[in-house]
DNA sequence: AGTGTGTGCCATGTC
DNA sequence: GGCACACACT
């Protein structure tokens, strides 16, 4: 495929040494870092590699897909496409050895919010002090471990240096502060060829994430700049980015542009809006001659993004129409989720023979839900509940009734008997259905419904489908539902978005869809909040433009008819 | 003592 | 809708 190039993108060919590019969304930022790849390859010495470091599994997906797209197979061979951690971890275990003198260990940070809740004193301290003691590495330690590793080493630095003389950093402008001590050092050793758009910042509210991290490369590395401006080759017509730059910079009125509708409902008309939108959205993009849209829900919060599943789980009425659900998928926050679809997983295990000791299962296993809730941020219903349904538990082991109602209605329901049919999805809803019933477990119903067995289904469905063959009942459930979606969570490859997908923007970061829906909120996720921010916006501004130029093709805003206006006059 | 219920306040964000 | 707090119930 010939490609034509502009004198800007030919100069970033030709350039030698450290180099930063600068450009929007769709600018062609990572197309061009894989061309300068591509040059590169010739002069690569045998065994040596291009590394390729991205932040998240869908940010690598989609340089993968660029890949595919730019480079020959023999090309592809010779480039690693890596997630910041994917690196380190790798690195840590291979070379880990140099830190503490023993082969490390992870802790996953479900287990590590766990440990981390069961600790007194300072955690931070402790889990240093794990790491360097007895190399066990919490996951987000890893880039840590590995800026002390090569800051101390200079042979393994050298190391890196010849086997990766060129490394990409995609995502600069969000570089923390250990990836940037790392990202330092290789620049000692290697060319680092940095992307990065000033106005995608929308990390800096953590503090370990600086906003003039581009100016430190700049003093530190002196990397040639490149800017590719504004030019955007995602959607053609350049609305979106339009639309989105005057969001951005707050300028009245706002463009009037195809691609992007922005629509007010009153709050009783919320839910109906939001469905409606979503369903307009799929059919104009259907239209459009795109046979499977994908189309992304975008909320500022991830308690909205549960909000409007629920909405989309349910018919509707518009204006005299019926809405029918949609399906979806929800790009979760997946840990209370896999704690509730272990509940769910451990109803199904109750089996006809006894009601104790299953339903002691499930009282643990809420209380594990709660456990896990409160570590990940405290509150005293949390710890309540934890205490609650541990001691429920232990009643019902007993042989005793439980004092709390959901624990009486569990084991109610038990002796009743649940009837399971082998169908696991249709299992699994009976089981799920249950919680929606019993008193107080409301909140696991919902966060379990956010479980959608979508990909999962595959391995959760069938792995359901062969207790069922090989036993005739689910025994062994739980177990096999938590390490699913623990390693859907954190090692599976990120999968290619299809259909409905919700989730909250910034998470939208780096992906691409061909609709977007965005939401905002009566209450919670409002676009302006002036309590926690002042006007004229400028970070909630940044936000939105991420989110506004995930879309290639169609744009629909819904917000409420009294919220502050996207741009002032 | 351990739970349940009513009232008032509050409502971002990651791997 | 969730949470903390106060109060009621057994």
């Amino acid at each position: 495929m010939p490609i034509e190039l502009d004198e800007q993108r030919e100069a970033i060919l030709d350039a030698e040494g450290h180099i930063l590019v600068l450009g929007g969304p769709g600018a062609g930022k990572t197309t061009i870092a894989l061309l300068k790849a591509k040059s590169l390859f010739p002069h690569l010495q045998p065994g040596q590699k291009l590394l390729f470091l991205s932040f998240s599994r869908a940010a690598v997906r989609q340089v993968l897909k660029g890949c595919q797209a730019l480079l020959t197979a023999e090309e592809r061979r010779a480039i690693e496409v890596k997630t910041y951690h994917a690196f380190c971890l790798e690195l840590l275990q291979s070379h880990g050895k140099l830190l503490t003198g023993r082969p490390i260990t992870i802790l996953f940070p479900t287990q590590e919010r766990l440990e981390k809740a069961r600790f007194e004193g300072d955690w931070d301290e402790e889990r240093q002090h794990l790491a360097l003691d007895q190399a066990r590495y919490c996951f987000d330690l890893l880039a840590r471990g590995v800026a002390d590793l090569i800051e101390r080493s200079s042979r393994l630095r050298d190391l890196l240096g010849s086997c990766y003389p060129t490394i990409i950093v995609d995502e600069f402008q969000d570089t923390d502060d250990e990836q940037w001590r790392i990202v330092k050092e290789l620049a000692s050793v290697a060319c680092v060829f940095c992307l990065a758009d000033r106005d995608q910042r929308i990390f800096d509210y953590r503090d370990d994430i600086d906003p003039r991290r581009i100016e430190s490369l700049q003093d530190d590395v002196a990397p040639r700049t490149f800017d590719l401006g504004r030019d955007n080759h995602r959607s053609p017509h350049g609305g979106i980015l339009r639309y989105a730059d005057a969001v951005l910079r707050n300028l009245y009125p706002l463009p009037d542009v195809d691609d992007v509708k922005l629509v007010h409902c009153w709050p009783n008309a919320f839910s109906s809006t939001v469905h409606a939108a979503v369903l307009w959205t799929l059919s104009k993009l259907r239209r459009q001659g795109i046979a499977s849209p994908s189309v992304a829900v975008l909320a500022r919060s991830n308690r909205l993004v549960e909000q409007i599943s629920g909405i989309l789980s349910e018919p509707h009425q518009y204006n005299g129409t019926d809405l029918p659900p949609i399906d979806h998928s929800v790009v979760w926050d997946a840990e209370l989720s896999a704690a509730a679809g272990a509940v769910v997983a451990s109803i199904m295990e109750w089996s006809d023979s006894g009601a104790e000791l299953p339903v002691t299962m499930t009282l643990e296993a809420i209380a594990n839900y709660y456990e896990l809730k409160n570590a990940t941020s405290p509150s005293q219903a949390a710890t309540a509940n934890v205490r609650k349904f541990k001691t429920a538990a232990e009643k019902v082991r007993e042989g005793s009734t439980p004092r709390n109602n959901a624990g009486k209605e569990l084991l109610a329901a038990a002796e009743q008997g649940l009837e399971f049919k082998g169908d696991p999805i249709a299992d699994w809803r009976a089981a799920r259905g249950l919680l929606q019933k019993v008193s107080h477990l409301e909140e696991l119903y919902r966060q379990s419904r956010l479980v959608r067995l979508f990909r999962a289904t595959d391995t959760i469905g069938g792995g359901l489908a062969d207790l069922w063959l090989t036993k005739g009942n689910y025994e062994g459930a739980t177990q096999l539902v938590s390490r699913t979606l623990e390693h859907e969570r954190l090692i599976a490859a990120d999968q290619e978005p299809s259909g409905c997908m919700l989730m909250s923007m910034h998470k939208s970061k780096g992906k691409e869809f061909d609709g977007v829906v965005i939401v905002e909120g009566a209450y919670a996720g409002l676009f302006f909040d002036p309590g926690r921010e002042q006007p004229p916006f400028e970070r909630s501004r940044r936000l939105l433009r991420v989110a506004i130029t995930r879309a290639r093709t169609n744009v629909i805003i819904v917000r409420q008819t009294n919220a502050h206006p996207l741009t002032d006059q």
